[in-house]
Parts: structure tokens; C-alpha cells; sequence
DNA sequence: AGAGGTACCTGGCAGC
DNA sequence: TGCTGCCAGGTACCTC
């Protein structure tokens, strides 16, 4: 599900229920995400305050006194805030619970996700420590990613989707972005303009906040026991949409397999 | 250094 | 209906 769209709205729609908050409780059902749960985890938030949620690609942090609580909802995780006391569903693997009140209920059926702890700078975990500009930072420009793509051959859309590279591109907005743009998926990515890359800077921009506008609409509300993530697919133009005519009327759109991830384009406006 | 592939895991769905 | 195979929004890590 978490694209970063979807990240950025379950940011913002926990941080006015959590934030100022203190943990009175911590329930691991299933300590098994890509890396374990850290088995102290009641020990170390124990009556912590929770200071702020924010956000560094697609990974959330949970801002404590004594740490950050790192956390990323992988290919199939999600997060929602319920009363104390609502049944656990399966594949509800971590519960944080806020003033005897409410829980953070973590829930990732695939067990793709993260959760982790750091008493450090999260920015500087290993895992953040080596990531690319957010696609709002003043240093993700075109003459950036003309200079990072100068000797990589690979497909632009494998590129663009390399978070050392750019963050948040996952693989729908990949596809959406190089539509915007213009730009065949399988062009190297060394062989596209800086003129070009100025207009994906703009596009990856754009199709994020939109997606971000959309998700905030659909994901408002956390605390409905069946909440639901957005899939923004009826605002989607390419993706997942292949044989469809496309918005430019001359072609029909194709689905490709890049890098063992589905791709769609429309071969007459992509070049 | 970069490219390409594999691995992690479960559920849903199409097709037989 | 029940089985099989394939697909899914991410990313770390391996080898060449």
C-alpha cells in the first residue's frame, strides 16, 4: 500500500491523535518484520512522551525524549489509532498505547515493514543515513539528477525509482512521473536531457502532491476500526491501465516488465 | 561502481 | 469447490 503519498498522509493523521502523548504500554504479538522488533521495546518507551511524527523518505519517526521510533509500512503495512481494548485482527503485530486510551496499531500482513529503535540521530541510522533528497528539497534539481544519472545505464524508471538517487518514487508514481514527463521508462537514464530531467523534477513533484491532496481526503479519518488505505486509482493516467487509450489520443497504453516490477507507458508520448 | 537478480512474506485472484 | 500459479504499493543484499 505505502507509497510515499500514503506515508506522508498516515503522518498526518497520527500526529494530531498521538503527539504529546505517553506510552503506558507496548504489546508485541509478532516480533517477525524484516528485522525483528526489538524485544525491549515496553522497557524503552515505558512513560515516554511522544514529541513528534515526522517523516524522512518512507520511513516514519516517532520522536521520544530518549530516541526515535523508526518505522516503514513496507509493501503491505499500515498504521491506525483505535481505543484501548479493540480486538486485535490478524497480522495486527504491534501495539503502542497512548495515555490508558488509545493504541497505535500496527498491522502488516506481508511483514515487510520495520520497526526499529535508535538513541541516535534517526537521519543517521545506516538505513536513512545514505538516502537521496526528498523530491521537495532544494537539492533535488535537474542538474542533480543529470550529474547522478552520467554514468548509469539502466532504465530511467529503475533510476528514478533508486531512493539513493530521489525518495518516494515507488513503482506506481514511477510509471505516472515518466508519463507526466514525457519519457520512455526504458530510456538509459544517462541519455535523457537535462532539459528533460528539469521537467520529471517538476513531475515527480507534482504527481506527489496530488497524490498526497487525494490520500488526504480518503485516509482522514484513523480511527475507524475498518479504515482503509486510499489507492488514488481513479486519478492514476497509466498505471495498472494497460489497453486503455491514452490522455494524448494517439496511443494505447502497454505494460512492460522493468527490473521484475509491472510498468506501463504509452509508446506514442513516451520517448 | 553499477547492473541484475534474489530474498523476505502473505493474501487475493484468475484459470483450470 | 479446490488446487496451482501468478501477482502485489519496498528495499537490502548478493554476485558478476
Amino acid at each position: 500500500m505505502p507509497e510515499l503519498p500514503e506515508v506522508e498522509t498516515t503522518r498526518r493523521g497520527l500526529a494530531p491523535l498521538l503527539s504529546g502523548g505517553v506510552i503506558t504500554g507496548v504489546t508485541v504479538r509478532d516480533a517477525r518484520l524484516r528485522r525483528p522488533v526489538p524485544a525491549d521495546l515496553t522497557r524503552i518507551l515505558q512513560g515516554q512522551r511522544l514529541e513528534d511524527v515526522a517523516r524522512r523518505a518512507k520511513y516514519l519517526l516517532f520522536r521520544f525524549p530518549g530516541g526515535t521510533l523508526i518505522v516503514h509500512l513496507g509493501m503491505s503495512g499500515s498504521l491506525r489509532v483505535l481505543p484501548v481494548g479493540t480486538a486485535p485482527q490478524p497480522h495486527d503485530h504491534v501495539d503502542l498505547e497512548f495515555d490508558g486510551a488509545r493504541l497505535m496499531r500496527l498491522r502488516d500482513p506481508r511483514r515487510f515493514g520495520l520497526m526499529l529503535w535508535t538513541t541516535d540521530v534517526a537521519e543517521a541510522h545506516p538505513l536513512l543515513a545514505t538516502l537521496g533528497p526528498e523530491p521537495w528539497d532544494t537539492a533535488f534539481t535537474a542538474e542533480y539528477l543529470h550529474a547522478q544519472a552520467a554514468r548509469r545505464s539502466a532504465a530511467v524508471k529503475i533510476f528514478l525509482m533508486d531512493a539513493h538517487v530521489v525518495v518516494g518514487v515507488g513503482n506506481i508514481y514511477a510509471s505516472e512521473a515518466l508519463h507526466r514527463a514525457g519519457l520512455h521508462p526504458l530510456r538509459a537514464a544517462n541519455r535523457v536531457s537535462g532539459a528533460r530531467y528539469a521537467k520529471l523534477v517538476n513531475v515527480v513533484r507534482e504527481v506527489l502532491e496530488e497524490a498526497i491532496g487525494h490520500g488526504g481526503t480518503t485516509l482522514r479519518d484513523f480511527t475507524r476500526d475498518d479504515g482503509k488505505p486510499g489507492y488514488f486509482r481513479n486519478k492514476l493516467r497509466v498505471y495498472d491501465r494497460a489497453g486503455a487509450p491514452c490522455d494524448c489520443g494517439r496511443g494505447e497504453i502497454r505494460h512492460l516488465v522493468i527490473g521484475q516490477r509491472s510498468s506501463y507507458f504509452c509508446p506514442r508520448c513516451q520517448r
